[in-house]
DNA sequence: AAATCAGATTAAAATCATTCTAAACTGCTT
DNA sequence: AAGCAGTTTAGAATGATTTTAATCTGATTT
């Protein structure tokens, strides 16, 4: 039940484009691509590897650099947010509420947690800091 | 102010060595030394490259997979606490205790958050699973 | 104290994610 | 259609970590 991926000029790809624009970025093929991959319905998480897997399911080919530079410039706009990961690879997230993550740790799999779920009083601040981002990671394991 | 680093037999070492073999890890001169530079009075974060310039510090040297493989033992043996850390090497924390983290963004510096500083209630942890971790890492930066 | 052997250490090469480089390309504006 | 800043690209470079295969060493046995 793969759905088809349509490449030409879609409304799909035009609601990207602007999309991108409002995010202050010009919307490339490249770009518009990707963002059709991320900016679904469905929240997802992704690292670098894992948009090259998505992309290469859909036949077109992209420049690992162009991931990299795509999903770093999604960041700084606001787009996707940066999640602590178990493992050594850069992971996103196109949930940029705030929120905290489930780690399972045998598949490196996360599962988010809903601000409304955690009730936590954090402790005082160093003086001349302040909090910046709070990033909760509750690893499980298989029972 | 530096102290004076004996790498001759000492009480010291010798504090190190069934410190090791109680962790089940033989005593070996590689491991005497790290253990010597990780487990005195006070807790640090360290990680394998900081590691390397403290032992280069006393004069001595160690291969680079040599630091590695202690780490990984040290921490599977319950010596070390693997932390959450922003950039991209491997840290590790002498405090084994249960505990979260500031992590200070502009130095990477981390600064530990006693389990007792913080007031939470974690949320339902989805079936079949258990927790085997809570790290909780807040960010901060210069106001 | 010498022999033994599993486990530890080693230097160097390999790996893997990520970034850099410098050249070629492409959206946009004129 | 031309021009240009911003993008993309392949491939090289980087940096942390792991692997390899040979050598060494701590503990045990002789």
């Amino acid at each position: 039940m793969d759905t088809l991926i349509q490449t030409s000029s879609t409304s799909h790809n035009r609601d990207m484009a602007s999309l991108l624009r409002q995010a202050g970025l010009r919307p490339t093929r490249q770009r518009i691509l990707l963002a059709g991959l991320l900016f679904g319905p469905e929240k997802c998480h992704v690292n670098a590897d894992s948009l090259a897997q998505k992309i290469a399911q859909t036949g077109e080919h992209m420049a690992t650099a162009t991931i990299y530079n795509c999903l770093h410039q999604f960041e700084t706009a606001g787009l996707l947010q940066r999640v602590p990961s178990g493992d050594d690879a850069i992971m996103f997230d196109t949930n940029v509420t705030q929120h905290h993550h489930f780690l399972i740790e045998e598949t490196g799999e996360l599962i988010d947690i809903p601000l409304s779920d955690l009730k936590a009083e954090l402790p005082q601040v160093p003086d001349g800091y302040e909090i910046e981002t709070v990033d909760l990671v509750v690893k499980l394991k298989k029972i």
